[in-house]
RNA sequence: GAGGUUGUAGCUCAGUCGGUUAGAGCGCUAGAUUGUGGUUCUAGAGGUCGCGGGUUCGAGACCCGUCUCCCUCCCCA
């Protein structure tokens, strides 16, 4: 027999985890609610044909699959095992656990599109999975809060997205953040105007180590990831714009000859006076051209969060897709959404301290249990207690009486009612103020006043 | 997926050059105290030294493999 052990990458959380956990959740859904979003949830896993293919290759290769139930090797031939791990893996495996929320929602939206009221906003709390590997603020399961806008292609959206997040991190007591936004557009049309057409993917990985590696490196990585000298010169406005914060003037100037890098601009043009139509107050919003997101949907809007002062990856991302409902047949749908990562977000609190103190959860009071007697008697009050609102329990076992202090003690649990036969027979039973060390008679009732006033 | 690193009691960690029965602090259990927790004192329990193999007269220590933690890259919440 071996001693039991967590799965890569997951862990257990135990009460005072999950109060603070809560807490995040609690407020998440709050503001999503404040919003006019609904709730929705979507099962663990789906088949592997709606997650394939939406997260590139990467993400392909990071998705948990899931092995066929049965004899899942039985029809494999000898050519089949010859072929590589990516053919044989498509004949042993057909579904795969969630990679995020958007895809799923995609395919709901797609599913139910006659019944949906457009546009359609909605709320996703669960968790995800991804085979990656562990670090600080990364783990293979964790849980995201999604909220999502699809059939509609205002830019309303990505103001309310920019004011909800305004809204949550305040409330969580993460004051120093920031969010950062581009636009694929631009980057695309970048792409475009240094003769580079369709390699925003390698330009952006590249541009977007800037602040971490320097110019000169990055200049090196382009070269090496193919783009010509000319390509090179040709962005080196990217590397002095990086430093403001609304350079859309000197954008509209370098890029006047690409129609879609003037669409992207105009809508964060847009966006911007949107918010501060919408009063936000001092927006913490930034323009950052070198932001460009892996995930391979996107293509208007595109955000990422960054708590300030801590070491620790984005805390929220998401972005524009017009096409996502595309894949799955249904084209015209366009969505906006973003994601906040719980995990790391109580990472960042615990880091600076933030949980409130307050936790109202756990008991309030405890029933002693002296004999059996006392027992019966204490067993009569309990459910006045609760009924009145007050989180009570009862000792279960006749124990001495110091092992059940000393359990209240380490509960926190902040009174104890001592009954024994002196409070049997007067009916005033002994209130114990667990901090103070005071204790007075009282009756049941009024016990529960003064309880009731404490809450 | 590539590279580096860690693993000894519930927790944090010692353990010399490869050598007797693997230690400490905290925590835990019991008692001192038969109606009173936190402080104190006393006693006790608790170990497959991550796992598997190898070298050796002898391995917690050395070698190989593997798993895991943490870190860098890639990518991401």
């Amino acid at each position: 027999m071996s001693k039991p052990s967590l799965a890569r990458g997951t862990r257990d959380f135990g009460p005072e985890q999950m109060v603070k956990r809560t807490f995040i959740f609690d407020t998440i859904r709050r503001s999503f609610q404040r919003y006019g979003f609904l709730p929705l949830e979507t099962p663990a896993f789906e088949n592997l044909s709606v997650l394939m293919g939406k997260y590139g290759d990467e993400g392909d290769q990071l998705l948990f699959k899931i092995l066929n139930s049965g004899d899942f090797s039985g029809k494999l031939s000898d050519q089949d095992w010859q072929e590589g791990y990516k053919p044989l893996t498509s004949k042993i495996s057909e579904k795969g656990l969630r990679y995020d929320l958007t895809v799923p929602f995609a395919r709901y939206v797609v599913m139910n599109r006659g019944t949906l009221a457009m546009p359609f906003k909605r709320y996703q709390i669960q968790p995800v999975w991804r085979a990656d590997r562990p670090q600080k603020g990364r783990y293979r399961e964790f849980y995201q809060c999604d909220a999502d806008v699809v059939g509609t292609d205002s830019l309303l959206c990505e103001a309310e997205i920019v004011m909800l997040l305004h809204d949550i991190l305040p409330a969580l007591g993460i004051k120093d953040f920031v969010v950062k936004i581009n636009n694929r557009k631009i980057l695309t049309g970048i792409a475009e105007m240094v003769g580079a057409s369709g390699m925003e993917g390698p330009l952006c990985v590249a541009i977007d180590k800037l602040d971490k590696i320097g110019k000169d490196k990055v200049v090196e990585e382009l070269l090496e990831r193919g783009f010509s000298e000319l390509s090179v010169q040709k962005l080196e406005p990217i590397f002095v714009l990086s430093n403001e914060k609304e350079p859309f003037a000197e954008l509209k100037t370098w890029l006047a000859d690409s129609e879609i890098a003037l669409k992207g601009i105009q809508e964060l043009e847009e966006v911007w006076a949107m918010v501060k139509v919408l009063g936000i107050e001092n927006p913490q919003i930034e323009f950052d051209v070198t932001l460009a997101r892996g995930l391979s949907y996107y293509t208007g809007a595109i955000f990422e969060v960054k708590a300030k002062n801590v070491q620790i990856g984005s805390i929220s991302g998401g972005g524009r897709y017009d096409n996502l409902t595309g894949t799955f047949g249904v084209p015209g749908i366009s969505g906006v959404g973003i994601s906040l990562g719980v995990d790391r977000i109580y990472d960042v609190m615990e880091e600076l301290d933030l949980f409130p103190e307050s936790q109202n959860a756990s008991t309030q009071v405890m029933i002693s249990n002296f004999d059996a007697e006392a027992f019966t008697f204490g067993l009569a009050i309990l459910p006045k207690l609760r009924k009145a609102g007050i989180n009570a329990e009862i000792y279960p076992d006749s124990v001495k009486l110091k092992k059940q202090l000393d359990y209240a003690d380490r509960k926190s649990i902040p009174y104890v009612i001592l009954i024994g036969s002196d409070e049997m027979q007067s009916g005033m039973l002994t209130l114990k103020n667990m901090k103070s060390g005071e204790q007075q008679k009282l009756s049941a009732d009024e016990i529960i006043n003064a309880l009731t006033k404490e809450i």
